[in-house]
DNA sequence: CAGTGAGCGAGCTTCCGCTTGACTT
């Protein structure tokens, strides 16, 4: 028998498919073994020295495999190709060979005697026969830089953390590489939002008709050959924001360039062009959350959920890869389809392959996509465990995926210019599709605006004229979508990680939802002005950016770990002891309610728990009074009158009841359906 | 996820990244 192991148990089970019974083939369910929860686990003085333990609820998986391993004539360390991968390798490979007793040098050595290690990046008969074909052993640079990584992540959150804790006097606070530059992405935003000063300005529109009577809008966009239209970039914490209006203030200008406009009007130009366009790249975890996010209305957290289903059901490839690459065999498959579905027009002329922008990605997998062509979302109808939003995610990751290998979609887009015998130029565009191409699959996004046949010379009359007034805009608020791809860009976190970072900021109160946006709280403000001050580096983005220079410099063999981890534990050492010596407690404000307490007469304020808002007695610890706090809304209760408060189920979701439950059990799930 | 609901919190917490399971607090 031979072992191989993998990480992820549904790819054991896919693997045991294609292979035959000689092989048997397991699974580590991701990592072995890590640092310990309870302790920081890195001995500083000793080369940053770290402390492994197999965590609990591994043990016994740890177990199965070495009895396995044991009855084994070769072990395959068949986990993913990536630094993550080579570290599970080496962990598996050093508990499979060491007993406990045993030191832990030159393990390595041992590890690769025994056992080899295979990477393959995608999962066909093929490709892993092919892989054993080329048994390699485990590379311990990727191995070092994953330890550096691990260990340099680990020093931050265990010494950053209770720092908080101290200054802040807040016991559930946490800080980190990751979590903290992205609650301060959403803290920079709002902030941006408040500096931003909002001005008004107006916009002409005007419909003019043609000699035959048709007729269509036009806008003003110049003067004496002056445009209207302006922009001003301002800068943003994580980047440039373009804030577009017109030099039209107010109203009396409006109508006064309205009342100065004089016929005839001369068709300038009719200018027509042809525009492709060409499928998006097939989904990654941080597209398909964005994607998804977007069209279903969902967090990240549920579409990950729901992929992991179709993901274990065999429906889809991994969902968690930054890779946008297809395997051939499906490139094959995609084209075929589309011929027999639509014909050959509808195939682009090439097979399309994608390429990843991101520097740091580490394409250990496909792009998602379906695993089998011909199942389409409407089979998955009444499938055990399935359900209406598993079949919704999985159309969407069909039809992007096959998209990709049809033809460019052609538009004819046409832009009429029109001008005034004293210099006002209006301008119309339209835009009508010519051939579908790959929008057959993906479906339509825009409506063909249309506008008359019009050729140079033709006579055209203004109708009407009319002012609009419009606002400009502060930049938006982050939502969970557009915060994933604002981490994926700036190569903060990981897919596997993307959704959690929201749950955790979400959770330690830095952030909360209003809407689909997310805004930051009073604690996540001060969280944040705190470590800006006193780590600077740390909360700057190109923070993770740099680290990722240095790993790949171990990655590459140029220098061992411990210098690189000493070279940035040094400095951040003496700005922890600078904070630790120097840094005021930060005191949060809580609001009086305006009601004195029950058992001493002090007031009465909001205070912050680990589990949200809840009404305490200002004179703590002398006197502990405490209630549950209810947020109220601007509703009263249908059955007796009493006020609504905000509820949540046992579930956490949000719904409206009286206040005066139990004796009064009017509830509702939405605001709009109280009267 | 189904179809609504109870009184905690104010001494032992926290990181990031890989993967799913689940008799307990």
């Amino acid at each position: 028998m031979k072992l191989i192991i993998v990480e992820s148990p549904t790819k054991a089970k896919t693997l045991t498919r294609f292979l035959d019974d000689v092989y048997r083939i397991e699974a580590s369910v991701g990592h072995v073994r890590d640092l310990p929860k309870s302790e920081l686990g890195v001995d500083i003085e000793h080369d940053f020295a770290p402390k492994y333990i197999i965590p609990r609820n591994k043990k016994t998986r740890v177990k199965e495999l070495k009895n396995l391993a044991k009855q084994a004539d070769e072990v395959i360390l068949a986990t993913d190709p990536d630094r993550e991968g080579e570290a599970i390798a080496w962990h598996i490979g050093t508990l499979l060979t060491v007993d406990s007793q045993q030191s832990t040098a030159n393990n390595d050595d041992l590890v690769n005697h025994r056992y080899k290690r295979i990477v393959f990046h995608e999962i066909t008969k093929s490709a892993i026969l092919e892989a054993l074909q080329y048994p390699r052993s485990i590379d311990m640079r990727l191995v070092d830089a994953q330890q550096a990584r691990r260990i340099l992540d680990r020093l931050v959150g265990y010494t950053l953390s209770p720092l908080l804790w101290k200054k802040l006097s807040r016991r559930w606070l946490s800080a980190g590489r990751v979590q903290s530059v992205a609650t301060r992405l959403i803290v920079e935003r709002e902030r941006a939002r408040a500096r931003f000063v909002k001005e008004s300005y107006w916009t002409i529109s005007a419909e003019f008709s043609t000699s035959d009577g048709h007729r269509f809008i036009a806008d003003l966009v110049a003067y004496n050959g002056v445009p209207y239209e302006q922009s001003v970039t301002i800068p943003l914490f994580d980047g440039l924001y373009t804030v577009t209006k017109t030099t039209i203030p107010d109203e009396a200008s409006a109508k006064r360039i309205i009342d100065d406009i004089q016929a005839p009007f001369t068709l300038l130009s009719v200018d027509t062009k042809d525009v492709r366009r060409s499928p998006p790249p097939p989904y990654t975890t941080s597209s398909l959350q964005q994607d998804a996010g977007r069209r279903l209305g969902l967090s990240s957290k549920k579409i990950m959920q729901l992929a992991q289903r179709l993901y274990e059901e065999g429906y889809i490839t991994y969902h968690r890869t930054d890779s946008v690459n297809l395997s051939n065999q499906f490139l094959r498959d995609a084209r075929s389809y589309i011929q027999k579905t639509h014909g050959d027009q509808f195939i682009s002329p090439e097979p399309r392959r994608y390429a990843t922008k991101s520097k740091v990605a580490q394409e250990a997998h496909e792009a998602i996509r379906p695993t089998n062509i011909s199942l389409r979302s409407k089979d998955l109808e009444g499938k055990e465990g399935i359900q209406q939003d598993h079949i919704r995610l999985y159309d969407l990751i069909w039809k992007r995926a096959v998209a990709t290998q049809a033809s460019d979609a052609l538009f004819r887009s046409t832009t009429i210019r029109m001008q005034s015998v004293n210099t006002y130029v209006f301008q119309a565009k339209g835009s009508i599709i010519q051939f579908e191409g790959y929008l057959k699959i993906l479906g339509r996004d825009v409506a063909d605006v249309l506008l008359p046949q019009l050729s140079q010379g033709d006579s055209v009359q203004l109708v009407a004229a009319t002012p609009t007034e419009h606002a400009t805009n502060p930049p938006p608020r982050y939502t969970e979508a557009s915060l994933v791809k604002a981490l994926e860009e700036k190569d903060i976190g990981r897919p596997s990680t993307y959704a959690s970072i929201i749950s955790t900021i979400l959770e330690r109160q830095y952030v909360q939802k209003e809407e689909k946006a997310l805004v930051p709280t009073d604690l996540g403000n001060a969280v944040t002005d705190f470590l800006v001050q006193y780590f600077p580096d740390i909360m700057s983005l190109p923070f993770t950016a740099i680290m990722e220079e240095l790993l790949d410099q171990i990655a590459r063999g140029e220098r061992p770990w411990p210098p690189v981890v000493r070279e940035f534990y040094l400095p951040f050492s003496k700005d922890l002891d600078h904070a630790q010596t120097v840094a005021e407690k930060v005191k949060l404000s809580e609001e009086k309610i305006g009601e004195q307490c029950p058992e001493c007469g002090g007031d009465l304020v909001v205070k912050l728990g680990r589990y949200g808002k809840f009404i305490a007695c200002s004179n703590f610890p002398s006197c502990s009074y405490r209630r549950q706090y209810r947020e109220t809304i601007d509703r009263v209760c249908p059955k007796c009158g009493g006020a609504i408060v905000v509820k949540r189920t046992k579930t956490k979701r949000m719904f409206f009841g009286c206040v005066n439950y139990p004796s009064c059990d009017f509830a509702a799930w939405k605001k709009d359906q109280i009267p």
